[in-house]
DNA sequence: ATCGTTCTTGTAATCGTTTACAGCCCAGAC
DNA sequence: GTCTGGGCTGTAAACGATTACAAGAACGAT
């Protein structure tokens, strides 16, 4: 025997569908209706069935979370933080993964229009016209957890970057750190620019030049230790203070005697500071440091960013720039709610400041 | 102008309903036809309703994975090699985190009657009497990643703690680590009782006797901290080296007097190594030590266990058991896409065997 | 007693697909 | 020339809920 439907409900009760049905979603009904049809729903183990409840109401109670790289602990945070909210609200949270790649972005976006979920939240690591374009045309409401212009208009939560770079800068110059290098992940995707900018711009800001400058090939913790190698081997080859190193490509060949020659010394009077793009990348350049007896934050002080989870467990402790994913992650949650109940598509853009969590890896 | 539907696609083709639906399914049809219903498809833009579909078919190209916390990496791991399988078969995944309590992972089991997804992928922290029964009775079909007795007669994929314990053990000892203690998670969870027992036999096994247990509140880093500051309190005040410290209540009182008397030396001649239940207990444990001047591995080693990503950031590296957690999760998808396709419950219990990844935090 | 109001309940249409069934056309065999 | 059979195509009935509308009951006002 198959699961029951309203219709064996119904009959089970000596009523019609549709009482079965108001008694169900709490509308108006006598007393002995609402004790006949529960007694019938309870028998016969009645569940409604949420596939023909979207058809009819066209809604899912379903909201989706696109995120580049689940194991990046800033989506961890972010999450957890949307998980919260949305099942508060009764709704269930779609998790996808898009990978690095635009495209695929762009399919989840016109993918929507199938009507699976109610909503969207996405944080998108690389953004283009095409993005923007099916994020403005979606037939569901989107929220981007992230930097987009404000012509693109569409609803935006978004990290203030330069604030942070700067909040991390300035906490480095009153230990008295001048001798900043800064690893970057990949320049073309959004977090990416929006922080290479705002070093650039808090340096500039308190008359600094940065003593290099890496970009790792991606936003993880092995790229963070590649990205280490390269900022010490060209510390070593190039002698010039403030001069960039080159692309990762050339700088790999060399690695094993690049390393060799890197000493404690040389490098410790060239370089004080690191900050890095994320918290992955810091705790990469923290064991490439470790590898080379460079205490932190004795020789070199490390700040990293987005304040994860990792950044209290890593040692030592990372000092790192809180951009509010959490806040942030809960805001586009609330937005998008609030999106779904009345579209009247004026589009936000609520910035989350930012605060450094100050711990161990500076002095 | 609304979303067109298929019945507009046939309109502006000119043909039928049934055509328009089997051209987009790829049934058969004559080349004219298929040319028709696409640039019809093409002109209007339509995207087929999953709603309607979901409905009609009964199937929702949705698997549930259901986990306590997606703070925990193992999770992490887990959830990536899920979302793999699954998204490969052109499932999407809805995560779902049931919290501690066991009475929501029942609810959670129930309301999988709904229908909002074809399969669920459970991996419970506590099991009960009530969770296995709905699990049974459940609609769609359910795969436990975790351990519950055989008899319970639903699909596993379990890990070997038993074996990993023994795995662990053993690695100490050929180290010639013989003073081990042991941090557990909460003992009436599904894994603290797996790990409990499989150290216990693992160390009877070896002949030796733990210096010291301890039972942290959660699976987490700050649980792991406080396990940490207990332990070395008991290993302080009870002068016996086989004895078991109390419960976590007490000791919590005397921690700052404790902590002042616990001297390098003192521990370190009582203690030379720790296993931990996971990952983020050992590293909870770790930071414990560091805050003793206790060097890790120098005076005291450290295992892990799940092998996550954390074990290969935590500083030292974290030598960990690896229990398998990403072919188990992939394992668990693709024994769940099997059972969607052909539901014939004979259950099957797999078992993903252990493997010790060695790094640094043990000589 | 009649009428109008309000409140409850039932009938049936609807959401947008898929699919069983029947009809049509055409080719090939007798 | 008729019949059989096989492809395509169209009509219409599901899938299981919600909800507009109508009908009936109860009740007070006139």
């Amino acid at each position: 025997m198959s699961r029951p439907t309203i219709a064996g409900v119904a009959r089970a009760a000596g009523v019609s569908v549709a009482s079965v049905s108001r008694v169900l979603n709490g509308l108006a009904a006598t007393e002995e209706m609402v004790e006949r049809v529960q007694r019938a729903v309870q028998e016969l183990g009645y569940v409604p069935d949420s596939r023909a409840r979207s058809l009819k109401v066209g809604r899912t109670y379903q909201l989706t979370l696109a995120v580049a790289d689940v194991g990046n602990p800033v989506y961890v945070t972010m999450m957890r933080a949307v998980e919260e909210v949305v099942s508060a609200a009764g709704y269930r949270l779609v998790v996808t993964t898009t990978g690095p790649d635009v495209v695929d972005e762009v399919a989840l976006v016109r993918g929507m229009a199938r009507g699976y979920a109610d909503g969207l939240v996405i944080s998108p690591l690389r953004v283009d016209d095409d993005l923007i374009k099916s994020i403005r045309e979606c037939d569901v409401p989107v929220v981007v957890a992230g930097n987009v212009p404000a012509s693109a208009g569409v609803d935006t939560i978004r990290a203030n970057s330069p604030k942070g770079m700067l909040l991390a800068v300035e906490h480095l110059l009153a230990k008295g750190r001048r001798r900043i290098a800064f690893v970057n992940g990949p320049v073309d995707t959004v977090p990416g620019t929006a922080r290479a900018k705002g070093f650039a711009d808090a340096m500039k800001a308190n008359g600094l030049s940065p003593v290099a400058e890496v970009e790792a090939v991606d936003f993880t913790f092995a790229a963070g230790r590649e990205a280490g190698v390269e900022l010490f081997a060209g510390l070593d080859s190039a002698g010039e203070p403030s001069g960039k190193t080159g692309v990762t490509g050339e700088a790999s060949g060399t690695t094993g005697v690049a390393r060799e020659a890197s000493g404690r010394a040389g490098v410790a009077e060239q370089l004080d500071a690191v900050i890095a793009a994320n918290d992955l990348l810091a705790v990469g350049i923290m064991h490439e440091l470790a590898a080379r007896d460079l205490a932190v934050p004795g020789d070199v002080a490390v700040i990293g960013m987005d304040d994860s989870e990792l950044a209290e467990q890593s040692f030592p402790p990372l000092t790192s720039v809180n951009l509010g994913s959490a806040e942030r992650g809960r805001r586009a949650a609330e937005l998008l709610l609030a999106r779904i109940e009345d579209d009247t598509r004026t589009p936000r853009r609520i910035v989350v400041q930012p605060t450094l969590s100050v711990r161990k890896s500076t002095p």
